[in-house]
Parts: structure tokens; C-alpha cells; sequence
DNA sequence: GAATGATTGAATCGACCGTTTGACTCGTTC
DNA sequence: GAACGAGTCAAACGGTCGATTCAATCATTC
């Protein structure tokens, strides 16, 4: 993970790409180094001459393709933030959050639906068993979208929000990972699925709260978030939340 | 899975004790046959001996500890339609889904959260993993359901509808899999997060629908369902749902 | 107490695992 | 053309896997 480089062609790249498509379609701890090899058309000792072993391998694999999604994220957080707030409504930022993903898998040049599983199993990891500096990376962008989330339904406590915001993306991290093409055909496309999934997760993150209708009034006019009534007693201390 | 009796006590019982709270530690694809003999206090060759092999061990743990909580839903979901449909909310038919996983939980000896883990494995493995009878189980129990949703909730298209459940059963099967003990007993218990888990889903179950406030209010005072109209355009066929 | 069937034991099977070795083939550089 | 480093190759390493064998043990019944 020291130099981020992957070469466009040759053989190390062939490997990355058959490792990629088969650890997307059978899980991480299913494939093996010889079907990988198999696949790319390499010896059996090309994993370890290229990638040094087989977990630096999926390290590789991993960072490459949910670091793009988490820089996306934060981008689309930057640009919100630079509207200071006013005018943001929950859905923006519920797009923030999964549009990224759409987006990396329109650029990436494994299949769409494989791409998509290959992020949500990323997500549905164990974080100790993701490469450090990635897991670092993704505790931040959560953490950034706790706020951006509390910012925007101030009513609900911290403990509340971060329940909240782990159904939302368990939600997310099982949709990615079992949608599959009949499902998706049948809403049009992904980004049908993923706007459905937008909807039902703003409804669930302000559920409760007294001013759902009004919050929506908000998108067309500047309002006033004023005292709203605080759905959950306790006040609790923030607890520790999976990242996605 | 011909005969469903497991001795009280025994090396056998001993064998499915050990393999249960392994598979739950760690994963069924990560605990070997050895290592639950090990556990058990037996023989390498005592696991193929009592139950045939560990795929068959497997299916047993899994089935005898899904097939209570099905059994738990269904008597649930009976007492809730031997109420008519009337009076009955939404909130009730998710705990309806929910609680009897905390019942079983209660009733076994593993701990709870393991407990939790386990049900949460289950439902994120893909269902051809499963043994047949229990996926056939699982497939009429998710089925009921997704009626019982819909008569709640008739403003809502089949195809959303499903959609929102998926998003629902997902948002559940993760939090089993990755509540953890801090996390718990932030929240006091088991059960107050899945009570800030019930009220998440139901609003994220009825969101868009116009009548939230006025749906709440049936709780109290029967109403007319009247005509609301659909949040979804699209009527389209039923989609092919993952089961829970 | 001999016979029978159920259970346990140690040893081993063949297959696959991730990794390493060392010889070999190149293209490039001096 | 000798030397060198990068890359490829077949072969093998030590290890774990699920499953099987077969003798030894045990409890029960005749």
C-alpha cells in the first residue's frame, strides 16, 4: 500500500482485474491465489512476485475501489457545506452518501452490479479486517456524515442520530451487496433503487420528528429551525459506530 | 434434518453447543470441523459420526436456531389478523418481526448477543446457502409479511413496497451482525434498540405517505383507510425478494 | 459371560491452501 | 557479448482441510 500505482495493461494489472471480478462474485474468503493466477492468465507465484501475498492483494483491491467512492463523498460534503447549510435538506445528504457509489461504478470497468457487491461486502466487513489506512479513512468520512446529519436534524440526540445513521447504512451495505440485475431491471436501474432507498432512509432518519412537513417546506424557503422537541430521552454518551 | 431431536446432553449436544457458539464467534466459513471437536471435548471423527458431516452439522445449528423465531413470527402475525386488520399499526407488525428474535434469544443458552449474530448470519447469507426446508420456511414467513405490510400500508405499489421492506430486513440482519456489547448497553438493551430500530422502519415504511400523522391516529380511533394516493408510479411485476 | 450394536480412538487419506525456491528467459546496459 | 535485473516458470514446501478407516471400547441383551 506504499506507492498507489496500478499499471493500465500488463500482467500485474490482469491479475488485479481477475482478483477484483472473483473475490465481487464469490466473497474474499473464497478464492483462492491459484484461481486468480488461473484467471489472469499468470503462474502460480505471480500473486506473491506482484502483490507480495495474497492479503496485500486484497488490500489492493479494496483501497482501490472504495477510496475513489470515499473521495467523492467528500467532495459532495465540501460543496454542501459551502451552501453554509441553509437550504440543505436530508436528502442531499442521503445522495451524498450513495450517489459516490453509482458514480465510481459508472467509471469502473467491472460490471455494475459487481461493482456494487464488491462495495458492500467492503462495508459489511469486520473494520479489523480492512487495511488500516483505509479503515482510518472511512471511520472519517462517517464521522463526517454524523455531523452533517446532526446539523441538519438537530432535534435528535447523538445516541438517537448514530442509531439512526447505522440502520441507514446496514440498509445500504446489504442492499449493494444482494441487489441483483432482475431487482434492478425491475426499479429501471440502480440509481431507481438507490432513489428509493434515498426516500425511505430520510423518511427513517427524521422519523418523529415533529417537522417532517416543514422541514420539506424548507427546501424552497429559508426557515427558521427553531426548538423542536427531541424524540429520544435519553441524552447518553456517543457510542461507537461501524463505519461505511 | 429428518429427525429434529437433539439430546438434552450428551457429546452430541456437546458437539452442537460448541459448533454453535463457534459458527457464531467467527463466522461458518471460518470454523473447521477439527477446532468444534476440539470444543466439544470429542473425537476428529465425532462430528462426521453424529451428524453425518459439516455441512449437515451446519444446517442443524442454523435450523434449530431460525426455526423457533419463524414459528414466534407466524404466531404473532396469526394473533395480529385474528384482530382483523383494524387498530392494527405498522409498529406492531415490525415487532411482530423483531421481538420474537429476542424471545428466542431469551429462551436460549448461547448469549444473547452471539445469539443475535447468529439470526443476523443467517438472514445476510445467500439463500441458496441454506438448507432447503429452512429457505422454503423463510421465503412463506418473509411472504406473510410483506402481506401484512401491504394491507397496513395499500397505498404503497407492490414494487415499492418490496422495496422498502428489503431495505428494512437489510437495515435489521446488519444491526444482529454488528451490535456490540458497548453498543447494547448504551442503549440500556437488546430491546430499546430495536425499539429506536422499529420506530426507524416505520418511518422509513410509511415515509411519503401522506398520512403519517393521520395513520398514527388510527391507533386510537378506527378510521377509514381511504383512498391515499400512491408515492410510486411505476406498477410493475412483483420483484424476487430475499427472505428474512 | 458371550454376543451384539453403538460409540470412541488414533491414524491416515487425498485434496487444496499460501508461499517459497531456484532455474530459466528475456530485454537492456555497459 | 558479458553482465544484470525483471519477470516467468515448474516444482515443491509445510500445513490445514473434511472425511474415512479400522481397531478398541463400552453398554446392553441374551
Amino acid at each position: 500500500m506504499r506507492e498507489m500505482k496500478l499499471p493500465d495493461s500488463g500482467p500485474k494489472r490482469k491479475l488485479f482485474d481477475a482478483a477484483t471480478r472473483l473475490f465481487a462474485e464469490r466473497g474474499f474468503d473464497l478464492v483462492s491465489v491459484r484461481e486468480i493466477c488461473a484467471a489472469g492468465g499468470a503462474n502460480i507465484a505471480a500473486v506473491n512476485y506482484h502483490f507480495g501475498s495474497r492479503d496485500e492483494l486484497l488490500a489492493w483491491v479494496m483501497t482501490s475501489h472504495l477510496a475513489p467512492v470515499l473521495e467523492v463523498r467528500a467532495a459532495r460534503l465540501d460543496s454542501l457545506e459551502k451552501a453554509g447549510g441553509k437550504g440543505v435538506v436530508l436528502e442531499a445528504i442521503l445522495e451524498a452518501l450513495v450517489q459516490p457509489i453509482v458514480l465510481s461504478a459508472q467509471q469502473s470497468e467491472l460490471h455494475d452490479l459487481l461493482f456494487f457487491k464488491l462495495i458492500g461486502m467492503i462495508f459489511q466487513q469486520n473494520p479489523e479486517n480492512l487495511p488500516s489506512e483505509l479503515r482510518a479513512q472511512l471511520a472519517l468520512n462517517t464521522e463526517r456524515f454524523k455531523r452533517a446529519f446532526a446539523s441538519i436534524v438537530p432535534s435528535l440526540s447523538a445516541d438517537e442520530l448514530a442509531w439512526r445513521l447505522q440502520f441507514t447504512l446496514g440498509a445500504l451495505s446489504d442492499l449493494l451487496v444482494r441487489v441483483d440485475g432482475a431487482q434492478a431491471e425491475s426499479a429501471g436501474s440502480m440509481d431507481r433503487v438507490l432513489e428509493r432507498f434515498v426516500r425511505y432512509a430520510a423518511a427513517g432518519m427524521r422519523g418523529g420528528v415533529a417537522a417532517e412537513i416543514a422541514e420539506i417546506a424548507e427546501i424552497a424557503e429559508e426557515a427558521k429551525e427553531a426548538e423542536e422537541k427531541p424524540v429520544v430521552e435519553k441524552p447518553a454518551s456517543p457510542q461507537r459506530m461501524f463505519d461505511f
